[in-house]
DNA sequence: ATATGTGCAAATTCTTTGCATTAGA
DNA sequence: TCTAATGCAAAGAATTTGCACATAT
């Protein structure tokens, strides 16, 4: 069962986090983790908001909304080195990783990961609540034929 | 023999990178890689700004410099999950990867990495110039005290 | 000598905040 | 009903750009 792709599940169990950290399942929320499990992702906060249907919510509830859902975990922060930010539905359980084209920045999941053997490293150093992100860079075979791609 | 602390070798190889690349050695890229190389990082951009001695160069030019740092590889730019970039020393050769603490973004160093062979499994995919990042985050034993800890 | 890099100022973009109003529990 | 969330406007940061001047090669 992948990760992504329509599932309602994923929305439902969305809404239990939402109602157990006693938020309110506003419609800016909703539409936003419905874009987020039905739609890949990840993406930007102007990404996000240009796919809502237009006049669905503020650009700044678009902030916020994202800000409440990182807290409770129900997204995940991306950062993929050119100094902006993208969104993605999901927490520990959805766990994967990412190779980016360091040209045209199109992002492929890999659901492959190797990594959480380490975490246990550095809870041996004294952190507690240990996470980790691994992404990957390339450039991709269709930026590969770009004159860019010195 | 560590990646960091004091080493001429490091400034004298980043002169070269410079020069074959064309790129002037001016003063304040100097006084950025001498910081870089001696001081750990890894450094945002006013962090660095601010421990140059004062007056030394523009913030203006610390941006611009990192840009023509990172383009040319001396420099790389790490995200941290909290929205701002910051900067350390070292393209391939001086690779590791950090542990972040969530609260005080507290940085350390981790020399370890078994990653590399990961990359492979990128390339088959199609890519290039692949390389990786990794990072961890958890609460570091100080924090852990603190009452925002929960 | 001359092309590159820098300083300063200003534009642009990104993100946050205040407060009146609305909507969810 | 009553608190939490949103919209709008405006403030505040962070980053980029233009152009005249300075400086490495």
């Amino acid at each position: 069962m992948s990760a992504h792709h329509h599932h309602p599940a994923d929305f439902d169990h969305a809404l239990g986090v939402l109602r157990k950290s006693r938020l309110k399942i506003t419609q800016p929320r909703q539409a936003i983790l419905k874009i987020l499990i039905e739609e890949h992702g990840p993406f930007t906060m102007e990404e996000l908001h240009r796919r809502m249907k237009k006049g669905a919510c503020d650009l700044v509830t678009v902030y916020r909304c994202l800000a409440t859902l990182e807290d409770v975990g129900l997204v995940r922060r991306c950062e993929f080195g050119d100094g902006s930010s993208r969104y993605e539905f999901g927490g520990r359980e959805h766990h994967h990783h990412h190779i980016v084209c360091k040209l045209c920045r199109k992002v492929e999941t890999l659901d492959i990961c190797l990594v959480e053997g380490l975490e246990r490293l550095v809870r041996d150093k004294g952190y507690t609540q240990v996470t980790h992100a691994l992404e990957f860079f390339g450039i991709c075979a269709r930026c590969r034929k770009l004159p860019a791609a010195a």
